[in-house]
DNA sequence: TAGATTGTTAATCGATTAACAATC
DNA sequence: TAGATTGTTAATCGATTAACAATC
């Protein structure tokens, strides 16, 4: 339908969440001074199977050389491109509250591919205020942006309360995607934007969950020895 | 081996992780007054089938009643105490940079049933201040604490350089739990301790991708649309 | 060339979904 | 009781692993 020549088939999620891990692991071979490296000494150093690694790069082309293995930088350009690294996103960031200034502070979405233009909130302490050569404004200009430029991406971080109230409204002036740090489930469609979740809570519960697996089989060790 | 009760199976990290978005949920069904859900209805509202729903909590115990569903506070207990709720985790933090700071002033940890004793970084400006009611230590007086307390979980928080020394002390010190913000893999067993990254920059790598596809498909929707 | 390693097809494994007897 | 919904067994689907011809 959308074109004689787009045949990609669709990648799983699985994969594409692999996709950072490839390409940290290629930053630090390449600061390493390695150069070249073979899907089998890759999985040995990432903990896959050359297998997994190479039907994972076989989803988007063709990146190694029978015999050879993949040349480092090659690589990692390949996956930064499928990343979508080299396009600049162009990113806001509403609320900044502790986490919103620390993303702003610490975040480099440089790195990544992607610019911080401006931050919004509604505090008068800190509108006006820049950070980091950010400057944040009253969120009543919010809609002013979308007359001169594109946002692609907006970080929200706003307290839970007005997070899905804020989102919607961003969604409907255009932004295509949702960095979402407000531990809520925002109620947006996925054709209206992409949203990622970072849910602190979720990953804290999940460690609490396996910490309580690890104290529980420690415990009964010891137990056991203890009888013995 | 261990005990001829305990013939739980070993429970997969996809049910794992959705454990925290039933406890969401549940709270949020609880907040609105619900009292009883069915499999069914749950699925409807948390996009995932019943049938998934009633393999996930059958993984536990039988939680629900023929005919009648879950109840939402029973459910709701049930799963945080499998998640460790209810158990009092003692965490510190170690390195108070934005993202620490961050932390110890906004994440509610007793929310979750964790509770945090102490904050540790090196700089002298922060070294000796109170955050939160959260003491902050010079680093050297790390090794004191184990003396007197037991210590569950590490935040660590802390510049990527010196990510895997930090770890490694606090391994040592026998720490059960790492949260990692680094964005650093971190080079310690699953023997040793339990290691939950919180990596920003994988979230918005893999965004990075959705958000490519997605513009590209509205761009090429766009372009069929001029065509006509 | 011979050895190494890819990309891909086939086999296996695990997770999700469907079906249904049990039972509230 | 009749209707609803569970917990669990079986069927399906998808992801990972193994195998191997192609080829550098």
């Amino acid at each position: 339908m959308v074109g004689y020549l787009v045949k990609q088939a669709k990648v799983s999620n699985n994969v594409i969440r692999r996709l950072p891990r490839y390409l940290r692991k290629l930053d630090e071979l390449k600061a390493a001074g390695v150069d070249r490296i073979s899907s089998g000494e890759l999985g040995r150093q990432m903990g896959l199977t050359s297998s997994q690694i190479r039907q994972d790069f076989s989803c988007f082309g063709e990146f190694g050389q029978q015999g050879y293995g993949y040349n480092v930088t090659g690589l990692r350009g390949e996956i930064a491109s499928i990343l979508g690294m080299n396009r600049d996103f162009s990113v806001i960031l509403v609320g900044v509250g502790n986490i919103g200034r620390a993303m702003i502070e610490n975040f480099c979405f440089e790195q990544y591919g992607f610019h911080l233009v401006a931050a919004y909130d509604v505090r008068p302490e800190v509108v006006g205020t820049d950070i980091s050569g950010i400057r944040v404004h009253d969120i009543s200009e919010l809609p002013r942006i979308f007359d001169t430029s594109r946002v692609d991406l907006a970080v929200l971080s706003v307290p839970k309360l007005i997070a899905n109230k804020a989102a919607r409204e961003l969604v409907e002036h255009g932004v295509k995607g949702i960095w979402n740090f407000t531990n809520v489930e925002l109620d947006i469609a996925e054709s209206e934007a992409i949203v990622e979740n970072i849910h602190f809570s979720d990953s804290l519960l999940a460690l609490g969950y396996y910490l309580s697996e690890k104290l529980d089989s420690e415990a009964a060790a010891a137990a056991k020895n203890a009888r013995q």
